[in-house]
DNA sequence: TAGTGTTGTTTACGC
DNA sequence: AACAACACTA
């Protein structure tokens, strides 16, 4: 295939040059991975600014994270040192953001509302089942994602109680009405209200919805086949008559279905957008021919597929690696090793080489290992900085300094430290704020006013007011968001807490000091923002966003998250019956093996040169679960021979397993010592029944806690 | 009210 | 195994 020179020296081949250059109306690029669909985005934007076609503020892009669209800001702007800063540009939801500030003044919303995230989502959720009086029937995390379900399908709370029909469903809309009006007297939004509510408001006021319809000439989205309807539908809401829209995706890739993305909004973009030209991009510039054959294979026991050619000119490469071991540990340790030799005979960086996996709990082993092994890794996503506690209780003090009436974020710290402010007390601030009809924190301020809060709850409280509406008052007079933070971290006594001396304490205080550093950049890279800019810039950071490239450590993320990125070497961890495909604990079969199989298509589908698939015969996972290795592995293996399979070289016996008798004295952690009854083995663990002196025996299945035998019976007839 | 101990529940993926 | 809600005591 001819290569020609595209913008700023870029190589494009035919197909990806006509979708840069096509400006006849709307555009799909539907094509596989490591095409250049991500390629082709960039250039098109480049492209579009450049001939001078479009004007920068009038392109708005729109990419899967913040990190895509800060690459794409950095590849446009080397092609086109102009104008990139002018192109509107972020994920979905911050665009919604976007316009949701803006247009404020028509809504029932203030400029400055906060953003919840799904933690806040289910206080609020907490509190409004509470209050509904329907504790113990259902769950805060049910109900957010039954409420979630009806966003995603553009279901609000007035149509959802119509069509209740059980009554769980109506007990739900109950909820998600409640929950609504909480939302609303918090003046906060959820992350599906972002999209549902601007969408709400492009469509419902002609003249906003207009407005934006003209704004923008050129539209592009990246990573189509993961919107939802909302989405979908906010992109039909901006096209205007002169608006050309670009989408590139790929249907082989949408592994966001469980929270509402809608693999049709890309099979059916010839409809929703008439006329629209299709460019397919069937040559892989990333992996090895070996790679690609074998993710092929994986992916070709997808039914109703729209089959997709995807070929790679690079030679044919390693074979796929697949690498039993016999634990996690061990399976850790043999990842490690093999990184470490490849980063060592090879010189690859360790941001080079990358371990993926199903679910974050499985971080854990690699960390561990790492550690041990002096490795210099990072782990994306897990446990994000923003939801430690300390800066989660931080980041409470300052929504309320922007957005005063943010209830969830004034109950999470209102008592925190503990100031003489008891279950009930709460309660009369609570109901004294609500009738007083003023926000939280002129509420706060008129504290020792309020009936039933001792004389000490009531003086705390009206510092406290004291001190945000002081905030609020820099603040609202230009104060960077630094400032800010500096101020009520003085003024709270905010440190104090963590004075303590363990190294708990200081790691906490070393964050707080990292974010106060954050704060600091954010106000140097968006000087007009302010405190408020900064927030909502923090909520909704995703978590792919803390992934540093050029940090030569070596990289721990889920599939998720891999999405869009490529990697000389993978590893894909844990590749068993139960976990890739995931099968929830409890049920039988995976909620959607189609989607499973896309996941780890996709995870295969990020490396360049080398892949390793690693499994385990058991794993330890809330309690012990048999996978053996996933059929994913025979699927990628089928067309043809060299997927090698290596038996695990650790001559095994992880740690010399206790062996249970009849008689023997053992020791719980929980229930002390007890006499072992009856023992059988349960696949690699043991079934005891033991009797600990309590009215009945207890049988217990060893794999959760350490069940030390104390003494041997050693009688010969027994097991 | 605050701090501690106990019991019960839950348990991916993430904007 | 980890955590939250709850109960009880100082
Ligand atoms: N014409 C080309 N010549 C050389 N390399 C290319 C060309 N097009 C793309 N590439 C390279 O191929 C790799 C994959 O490109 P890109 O990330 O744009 O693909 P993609 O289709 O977005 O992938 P995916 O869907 O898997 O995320 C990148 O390293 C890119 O630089």
């Amino acid at each position: 295939m001819p290569e020609r020179a595209g913008m700023g020296g870029v190589s494009l081949n035919e197909p990806q040059r006509e979708a840069v250059e096509y400006t006849g109306g709307h555009l799909l690029v539907l094509a596989g991975a490591g095409s250049g669909k991500t390629r082709v985005l960039a250039c098109r934007t480049a492209h579009l600014v450049a001939t001078g076609f479009v004007e920068p503020w009038r392109i708005l892009a729109m990419t899967f994270t913040n990190k895509a669209a800060a690459e794409m800001s950095r590849r446009v702007a080397s092609l086109v040192p102009a104008g990139s800063g002018r192109i509107r540009m972020g994920t979905f939801h911050s665009v919604c953001a976007w316009i949701l500030r803006r247009e404020a003044s028509r809504g029932w919303w203030a400029e400055d509302f906060s953003i919840y995230d799904s933690d806040d989502q289910k206080a609020l959720l907490r509190r409004v089942i509470r209050d509904l009086g329907e504790d113990g029937r259902v769950t805060p995390s049910q109900a957010s994602s039954w409420i979630s379900m009806c966003k995603n399908n553009l279901t609000g709370p007035e149509e959802a109680t119509d069509s209740a029909g059980t009554p769980w469903e109506k007990l739900m809309a109950r909820i998600y009405i409640s929950y609504q009006a909480a939302l609303r007297a918090s003046v906060a939004f959820d992350f599906d209200d972002l999209l549902t509510v601007s969408l709400d408001l492009v469509r419902q006021d002609i003249d906003i919805g207009g407005r934006y319809s003209r704004m923008f000439d050129a539209v592009l989205v990246d990573e189509y086949q993961d919107t939802n309807l909302a989405q979908r539908d906010l992109l039909l809401a901006l096209c205007g008559p002169d608006t050309q829209v670009c989408a590139v995706g790929d249907d082989d890739q949408s592994i966001y279905g469980w929270r509402g993305a809608r693999v049709e909004n890309i099979l059916r973009f010839p409809e929703d957008f008439p006329g629209a030209k299709i460019v397919r991009l069937e040559q892989n510039y990333r992996s090895t021919s070996s790679i690609l054959r074998a993710a092929s294979s994986l992916v070709s026991h997808n039914s109703g597929r729209h089959g997709k050619t995807l070929w790679s000119a690079r030679p044919g490469g390693d074979d796929v690696l697949v690498q039993a071991a016999g634990s996690a540990s061990e399976e850790a340790a043999w990842t490690l090793a093999e990184a470490t030799r490849l980063h060592e005979s090879r010189g690859l960086p360790w941001s080079e080489i990358a371990i993926l996996y199903r679910t974050n709990a499985q971080s854990r082993e690699f960390e561990t290992a790492a550690l041990g092994m002096n490795i210099p890794y990072q782990v994306i996503g897990s446990l994000r900085f923003y939801e430690r506690e300390e800066i989660k209780d931080l980041v409470a003090w300052l929504r309320l300094v922007a957005n005063p009436a943010d209830r969830v974020s004034l109950e999470r710290v209102i008592n925190k430290p503990p100031r003489g402010l008891g279950e009930r007390g709460k309660e009369a601030f609570f109901e004294y704020a609500a009738s007083s009809g003023r926000d939280l924190v002129a509420c706060l301020c008129s504290a020792s006013r309020i009936e039933g809060l001792s004389r000490k709850a009531g003086a705390s409280l009206e510092h406290l007011g004291g001190v945000l509406s002081e905030a609020a008052r820099a603040s609202s007079s230009g104060s960077p968001a630094s400032e800010i933070v500096d101020r009520i971290v003085a003024d709270l006594g905010f440190l104090e807490r963590f004075r303590g001396a363990g190294p708990e304490e200081e790691a906490r205080l070393e964050n707080v000091e990292e974010f106060r550093k954050t704060a600091l950049e954010h106000d140097t890279a968006h000087p007009s923002a302010g405190l408020p800019g900064f927030l909502q810039g923090i909520s909704l950071l995703t978590s792919s966003d803390d992934f540093e490239q050029g940090a030569d450590r070596l990289v721990l993320m889920t599939l998720h998250c891999a999405k869009g990125l490529e990697f000389s070497v993978v590893f894909i961890a844990g590749v068993e019956e139960g976990l890739l495909p995931f099968v929830r604990p409890g049920e039988t079969a995976p909620a959607d093996l189609e989607e499973e199989r896309r996941l780890m298509y996709v995870g295969m589908t990020r490396a360049r040169d080398l892949l390793y698939l690693t499994h385990v015969p058991w794993r330890q996972r809330h309690g012990t679960r048999a996978g053996g290795p996933s059929r994913f592995i025979a699927e990628a293996a089928e067309a043809f021979a060299p997927v090698r399979s290596e038996e695990s070289p650790s001559v095994e016996p992880v740690a010399p397993r206790t062996v249970y008798r009849r008689g023997n004295l053992v020791h719980h952690p929980r229930y002390g010592r007890g006499l072992v009854l009856h023992a059988v083995r349960r696949g690699p663990e043991w079934q005891l029944t033991v009797d600990f002196g309590f009215d009945e025996p207890k049988v217990l299945l060893t794999g959760y806690v350490p069940i030390p035998v104390i003494r041997e019976k050693g009688s010969p007839g027994d097991q």
